[in-house]
DNA sequence: TTAATTTACGCAAACGATTGCGTAAAATAG
DNA sequence: CTATTTTACGCAATCGTTTGCGTAAATTAA
């Protein structure tokens, strides 16, 4: 063992014979320390590997330099891309990214929630799971400190900084795809109802519809939660009773699922219904028969999302305009 | 706005007119305050919704109640499931995970190794992108309070506690069946080379090639770094000189790559090169014509690293005894 | 030469929590 | 009724930094 224990301030104080504050004060380079004093004190302190303690530096500067991320799940390729967006300005910046996932359950998410919180982070980037007036509940009992970000799933008031794609455009330009493939009986797999991803593009898939002269029929929508049990019962439902000719699927899991589901049917069903669905997993192209895709550009919502969340951070005492972006959408692998 | 700011224990004790070690021991329960005190207090405290500062809590401990995960690639189903591993189990004794990704950047890693030490994170567990001296070296340098669990990539040395899945014997058993199907001349797509899953896994290819009488042709082993440039021009070369009958890759991303310059070749060859690699991506068995898969026991060893980790978190004081798990990989997907 | 300024450093408080120790008042023992 | 113990609390140090302020010595100005 080269050292038994991180070295502090004070151990450098003590073999310089120097004080705990001219030892301070030479290592971040203030002016009021002499020259040769500063030379002498960072070489010993990078001979002995001197790293000062973040925790304590974070006790006293009321800020620990680290943003957090929330995610429901880090295997999703959308949230993944997301995450690296956000790594990409933070880490510009100085920052570090923190990463969370909740695997879409509530209680995890108000516990992480609390933590970030009380492990201080500078700010949160956050897609809940949880409905939004337990969101609130929480963010308000957390004191007003913690500047965040939503995205992907965010709130409907506009006294908070949002950055979402167009998800209405996006179901609208997925629907009439399928539309013009000549498919007529369009079931939609959509998230958990109440939310706001899944209320825009319900009303897409909806508009797209109704502009194309077909009426909207409820028994073709379906909202799943994030078990696969719950989707799996409805696209049972769906193929027993209404026999669909095509899948619009509101997430990755769930275009994940309609695909295998309808990979099952016997011939020529199983190649004749024609499947869209949210997701930016980097292999779905290469699936046989497609699999059409609307990609999100997750990227840059991550790049975005960290820059609105680290201008808050940084210019806090100015009043605050509350942002809300919206990026496009791209239907890919339509042929 | 609720509360301008977080609540600390100073203001609880003047609200109530108590000193704030009383205030602190009434909300520990500490049995030295009597029963009337502790009620009056803790239910002040929740009213205001008082939580402790975990950074100065962290400072006066010495501990955080965290461990850090550093993986190459959150996106990574493997690594995905093998933090969901490690979650399950922190959780369940009241630690926190905070996930870190290198992007298989020696910079990063080290950079991030840093920072988890300096945030004193109660433990690591790492699956080095970088090579083991460098890692050795910056160990050394944070000073020995850091306990260490090394998954998937790990040292060579027994001075260390280990998670691996049975690299060889994976390696062994999908080259024997492709030689079951009649291939003769595997391709194999490793790696970096030098890092301990690449070694084993060449190692069990090649025990499979010469127990069926094959010899090794070096020809036909490529390694790849992470990079898409570096795989895609090794495939290439390898179909322009070889045309090798089979491949069998040595990593996710590898997997993927492979079926898609495979599927991308004139027929009748597209159909009939067949490719066995290692991945844990929950929709690879949607493929046809088919992905084979070695999937590795992610969650187990998640789960397993994590054990090993707040086991020596917690008995620190003990005599440690270095543990090396390594757990059976599935060949599945193979009809 | 003396007064004013600058330079270069040390002391001590602070960040928010925990905890060893000291001590009045209350309870129990003798 | 006095002596001892217990109960219930407060004081102050501590974790490792940073920083306002005070102050000798060195430098400059008058």
């Amino acid at each position: 063992m080269d050292q038994e224990r991180p070295v502090k301030l004070s151990d450098i104080s003590k073999a310089l014979n120097l004080s705990v504050s001219t030892v301070s004060r030479a290592l971040n380079d203030s002016h009021e320390i002499g020259e040769e004093t500063k030379r002498i004190v960072q070489s010993y302190a990078s001979k002995v590997n001197y790293r000062p303690n973040l925790i304590a530096q974070s006790l006293k500067e009321m800020n620990t330099r680290y943003i957090a991320i929330i995610v429901p799940e880090i295997s999703n390729s959308f949230f993944a891309e997301i995450v690296n967006g956000v790594e990409f300005v933070a880490n510009n910046q100085g920052y570090h990214v923190v990463i969370y996932q909740t695997h879409d359950s509530t209680e995890r998410e108000i516990n992480i929630i609390r933590d970030v919180a009380r492990r201080k982070a500078d700010g949160l980037l956050l897609s809940p799971s949880t409905n939004q007036t337990d969101v609130n509940e929480v963010m308000k009992s957390i004191g007003a400190k913690l500047p965040v970000v939503y995205f992907d799933r965010v709130p409907s008031d506009n006294y908070c900084h949002k950055v979402v794609c167009d998800n209405y455009q996006a179901a609208f330009d997925a629907t009439s795809w399928l539309i013009q493939q000549g498919k007529r009986r369009i079931a939609h797999m959509a998230g958990p109802s109440g939310i706001s991803i899944s209320i825009e593009r319900l009303a897409g898939y909806s508009a797209a519809l109704l502009h194309a002269g077909i009426s909207v029929d409820p028994n073709l929508i379906r909202y799943s939660n994030f078990l696969a049990r719950e989707a799996w019962e409805n696209l049972r439902d769906l193929e027993v009773k209404y026999q669909p000719d095509a899948y619009f699927a509101s997430s990755d899991r769930l275009s994940f699922y309609c695909y295998e589901a309808v990979q099952k049917l016997p011939e020529p069903r199983a190649s004749e219904v024609k499947i869209v669905g949210f997701t930016n997993a980097p292999f779905a192209h290469l699936l046989r028969p497609k699999l059409s895709a609307i990609v999100q550009p997750a990227f840059d919502m991550g790049k975005i999302a960290a820059e609105m969340l680290l201008n808050t951070i940084t210019k806090k005492n100015k009043d605050i305009e509350y942002g809300f972006i919206k990026l496009p959408a791209m239907l890919k692998n339509t042929e």
